[in-house]
DNA sequence: CTTAATGTTGATCAAATTAGTCGTGTTTAG
DNA sequence: CTAAACACGACTAATTTGATCAACATTAAG
């Protein structure tokens, strides 16, 4: 299961992406139209500002921007962010690799090898799909892409 | 990330089928031999065993042995009995379904088609990944297979 | 230059989940 | 009888999740 935080920041995001371009979205319409709790969204664009992918304006007139396009930005990318690594265990993550602390061998270890297989195939979908991507509506990958 | 939980089913549920047949194995030697805390195992073992994966004998001589072949036991049944869904969305869950409480539309709704993807896919894997498969070292799926 | 609308920040909090631990059983082979 | 095993419910500590709050900083419009 993927937090309500990452769900949020997603649903957020796909609200700024449909945003007419230049028209900064206020946190509270965001908050409303998506059902999020105002004060946990607040966090949560200030999270994604820091990272980068929005932008804001103070003060009167302000507001929320999406800073890169679209098609640019991943559910993988927006997920790390917001829950940390993707895979299943930790010696699996490519981004943020950590030792399991009783694994005595990483070679011989009997459930890796299933788990890095959903590891690789969550990779293909989660780091291929963008929120154009969700926006058109479109599948992101069919299992034939994966072969 | 999966549970230590879960890892740890896992690993008791290996050791118990390379057991020879018959021979039941000790919570205390598992536990040993997998580096798992020991009353932690206890419980662990005690759910396996509430859910027909396990049989256990009492007193001196006693332990666990599997109760069905390693070859019927999948990742996603362990899985599912100890962590609970697999899907990414409760609404994607189909063994434990639940409406996400803040999603107006499930058709509308633009992150669920990707997490379907995802769900299907870890699916595809977890539920044809034996526990013999596991103790084979034989790759669970490739893309391939998904197609 | 005032003011009202907006985002900013760090602290704090409650509930749930995770990862164990403990004490006191009960069962059974020898 | 008794030592070696599992059984079981209650308990606890630490972490994560899902927020909420108060006080503040910035800006556009009038």
């Amino acid at each position: 299961m993927i937090s309500r935080k990452s769900k949020y920041a997603l649903r957020a995001l796909l609200a700024l992406a449909q945003a007419p371009d230049n028209t900064p979205l206020l946190i509270g319409d965001i908050a409303e139209r998506e059902a999020i709790p105002r004060l946990f969204l607040e966090q949560i664009l200030l999270d994604l500002k820091r990272n980068g992918l929005v932008v804001s304006r103070r003060g009167k007139s302000g507001g929320y921007l999406l800073l890169r396009r679209a098609e640019t930005i991943t559910f993988g990318e927006v997920l790390r962010l917001i829950d940390g690594p993707l895979a299943p265990l930790p010696c699996l993550s490519k981004m943020a690799y950590r030792r399991c602390a009783d694994c005595t061998s990483e070679q011989a270890c009997l459930i890796r090898k299933v788990f890095a297989e959903v590891a690789e195939s969550t990779r293909a979908i989660l780091d291929t799909a963008t929120l154009a991507d969700a926006l058109a509506g479109r599948a992101p990958l069919t299992g034939a892409d994966l072969a």
